[in-house]
DNA sequence: CGACCTGGTGTTATCGCTAACATCACCGGC
DNA sequence: GCCGGTGATGTTAGCGATAACACCAGGTCG
């Protein structure tokens, strides 16, 4: 009888190929000096058994884990979400399990508090998503030694980053709107703390002056909907408002429903645009012409940062940023004349 | 000069306390056998070498882990993201990492390799999220011993599963769109193959048998958007369509415009409810009335479900739902007269 | 009052791996 | 023809925890 079969280990495989477990382990890990013929018998004996290192042991002996641990807030916002979701893919494809610390509130405390719990798990690196200043302020608090990356962070900040070019995007929103024939554009902002919402207001601000435009002041608002739509029903009073951009979709909704309450026509009336290109944009009333940021390249940049540090212990070019891309569709036109 | 300082071990905690390794680790795991100012004096060394227990060696040893491994489809549909993201946090607070596997179609050889990742790791037990039958088939190759969890799985398999009560949600819908007064009700479905949409088609068929209305045709869509305008723009040319229950609130959406397109108001010519309660449903125009499911519910019975597994090897009872509940807004009325 | 339990602690073995060193056969060069 | 290098492999020693058992003091009980 045999006992309960506990999972084989590498001197099983080793017995089985006639060989010693450090040969085993050589054969695991690429080591050049094993003849190809032992290879071979090795590489058998393993699949014969159905032999899975055990990770626990490799990352007790050589202090590494193949675990990268990403603090993100719980929240369903499109942007952070589909970061994440990609990010997840890229590192699953790159051999490296993700261990994600979700997060109420993105303060000090509980920043510092999912950092720790990855550090009690010993991962190789960690990447935050940190979008807002009360976020990149806690990041202070992480020691050294400890790889990091910051994702939609602080741009003046020197730790390594990357983000989306907010200040592009939101350059090209704005100067399509002006093209279109409007006098000035106004914009409802997302939350000023959010280097997002920052970013955008930047580079709208910019091709206002490039255009030597007038610029009216910025329409504060949360990213919710509802904010969106308190905005609107502001804007939609005045006659002057032929232009509208939004810091992300879910405000550009808002606007459009608050205009549409009050008999202004979109775009016949007042053109929109918005930030993010959420799946269901392109099925607002009207269909939203927004910008999109490719959320699978910041993934990418994100992972290959993290290993360059994990590496290497220096990185090179410690911040990078992802252009993001206009997508015209009906919520756009010339002004009513 | 002190050596690049490695992390505190057991060891050096139970040098500064004077007492064994062994201990401390009583100390660590809540043993009673100790002394309670043995116990005070570990603890006052633990706080101050800031030691925190190595889990690969703890891993090594015990041959468990603290991870619990999810296999998600990596989409950013609402209802799965927003329940992956409400089971981190609570497997978090139980103490639990979470290893998110992200797989780009639901079909048996990705869900087969993710779950091969996470046994790799050696996860305490895996939860998948599998919406649809090709999941559900995919599970039947997983190796009995792993403790697993279904959630929005097949409800006709045995395997442990948690969902959202599809059916009650769909027929209160449906049954309020009946208690307005409308003579029946069509329904927009997502993909036939998925768990959900075929759970809210039983839950509308049976209020309409329940009232003795007839039940027109199942209008199959998949969850987007686009999808539901299409089905929208349909319904919309016949003037014998008052009342639509749409799977889920972004083929509603796409139900809204095409309704507004035509013409036909919403909801004075005709009703809509949809499901999910997306955070912007209530600023789509008109305000929609729409099903809420409890997704922090779901996700602490599902991890009460696969700890239960763990820590028993059986359970009690593997199956469980969990209610949502209509939200009434602006997109039901009576019908015209 | 000695056998026996029991609470508190220490000692030793062990988990499955990798690093470092040891070994051995074989090679070429002076 | 011996010496040192080199390629292929084996042996040993940990990594940092838990488990199992040993041990010892003190109290209980017949």
């Amino acid at each position: 009888m045999e006992k309960t079969s506990r999972d084989p280990a590498m001197t099983d495989v080793a017995r089985l190929a006639g060989v010693s477990h450090q040969t085993v382990s050589r054969v695991l890990n690429n080591h050049p000096n094993v003849r190809e013929q032992t290879r071979l018998r090795v590489k058998a004996a393993i699949k014969e058994l159905d032999y899975r290192p055990n990770r626990a042991a490799r990352a007790l002996v050589t202090g590494k884990t193949q675990l990268i641990g990403v603090v993100a807030q719980n929240s369903t916002l499109y942007g952070p979400a589909s970061l994440l979701s990609a990010f997840e893919e890229a590192a699953g494809e790159a051999g490296f399990a993700v261990s994600v610390g979700r997060v109420k509130v993105l303060d000090r405390d509980s920043i510092a508090a999912a950092v720790e719990r990855h550090r009690d798990q010993r991962v190789a690196g960690i990447v935050v998503i940190a979008p807002n200043s009360s976020a990149a302020d806690a990041l202070a608090d992480v020691p050294a030694g400890v790889p990091l990356v910051t994702v939609d962070g602080d741009p003046d900040r020197p730790t390594p980053l990357v983000t989306v070019d907010q200040a592009t995007g939101a350059f090209d929103a704005t100067k399509h709107l002006l093209d279109a024939g409007h006098e000035t554009v106004w914009h409802v902002s997302g939350p000023a703390d959010w280097f997002d919402a920052a970013g955008r207001v930047e580079g709208w601000r910019a091709a206002l002056d490039a255009a030597s435009a007038e610029v009216p002041p910025v329409v504060a608002a949360d990213w919710s909907a509802a904010s969106g739509y308190r905005a609107g029903q502001m804007l939609a009073r005045m006659p002057e408002v032929t232009a509208v951009f939004c810091s992300n979709d879910h405000l550009a909704l808002g606007v459009l429903r608050a205009m549409s309450e009050r008999g202004r026509r979109v775009p016949h009336d007042v053109s929109v645009v918005g930030f993010d290109d959420v799946p269901e944009a392109a099925y607002f009333i009207p269909p939203l012409t927004t910008v999109r940021p490719d959320f699978a390249a910041v993934a990418r940049e994100t992972l290959g940062l993290l290993l360059e540090q994990v590496s290497d212990g220096e990185t090179t070019r410690p911040q990078r940023t992802v252009a993001p891309k206009l997508v015209k569709r009906d919520s756009v036109a010339p002004p009513p004349r």
